[in-house]
DNA sequence: GAAAGTTGATATTAAATAGTATCAACAAAG
DNA sequence: CTTTGTTGATACTATTTAATATCAACTTTC
């Protein structure tokens, strides 16, 4: 019964969630969410995926904010406080300075994420919900 | 020649920036700047708020972030970092604990920020640029 | 004291974003 | 092996958001 587990079908997620295929393929061209993907390019969905999609949508549409400004939103993400980067790592990367997308849509060149999947960092799996960027940032900053 | 004496009357401030007196007062009611006001409320700007006018305008027309998006990306500025609030005062203040806008335009009860005014606090004004949070969240996460 | 500018409110408009529909080629499942 | 579902791409549409226009009452400024 493990959260993060693929478990769902684009069309089985879809339809759990409320949503249309093509929407959750938006998503994620858009860079919103990463699905775990078969060796045949197949979409697998988890629990928390499910969640995740719920939350982007309903920023989407109740709180009337743009795919853009949720990529902005998400490139506020700690990542290097929760995964303890170096000084030398920090000036290697591009998510550490800028504010424009999420870290794991950048090019990860001379850092600990040049060999990391994305899909499987802490970084992404923790960030779930739409709170939790703040519940972040007060537990890491003092 | 203090970038945040209050100088540029509205019109002046919207010729100056390139922008209308409208849209001026429409980023105001929707919390984005604080301008100075005369007792007569007559509104004032200064330099730093040019600067800031502009961060918003190329936001919004470039990177295509709605105002309901800058509200949220500004929900995550570190306040409490910032003016180094006790336990019981972050237990006591909203803005501590919500995301959805930035802490200005929360009620302030029960909280060091109830007798302040906003428009003189160092979180309003040392964030003037769309960098200046990562910046800041970079200075105070280790 | 008269002209120019400001305030707040309401109504209207132009632009563009999220979402939809459609397509052929390919994979999964019974 | 046939049906059902998936992939990626492109074209289209409905919605709504940011910005504009207009108004009477009030300030500022010369």
């Amino acid at each position: 019964m493990n959260i993060d587990l693929p478990k769902y079908t684009i069309s089985n997620a879809a339809q759990l969630v409320g949503i249309s295929v093509h929407t959750l393929r938006m998503y994620e061209r858009q860079g919103l969410i990463i699905p775990y993907k078969k060796k045949s390019n197949q979409r697998l969905y988890s629990e928390n995926d499910l969640h995740r999609i719920k939350c982007i949508r309903q920023t989407i549409n109740e709180q009337k904010i743009t795919i853009e400004g949720i990529r902005r939103f998400l490139s506020l993400i700690p990542c290097w406080g929760i995964k303890k980067c170096s000084n030398t790592e920090r000036e290697n990367c591009e998510a550490y300075a800028t504010s424009t997308k999420p870290c794991w849509l950048h090019k990860h060149r001379n850092n600990i994420c040049e060999i990391n999947n994305c899909r499987e960092c802490e970084v992404y799996n923790e960030i779930v919900d739409c709170n939790s960027i703040k519940e972040k940032l007060n537990f890491l900053i003092d």
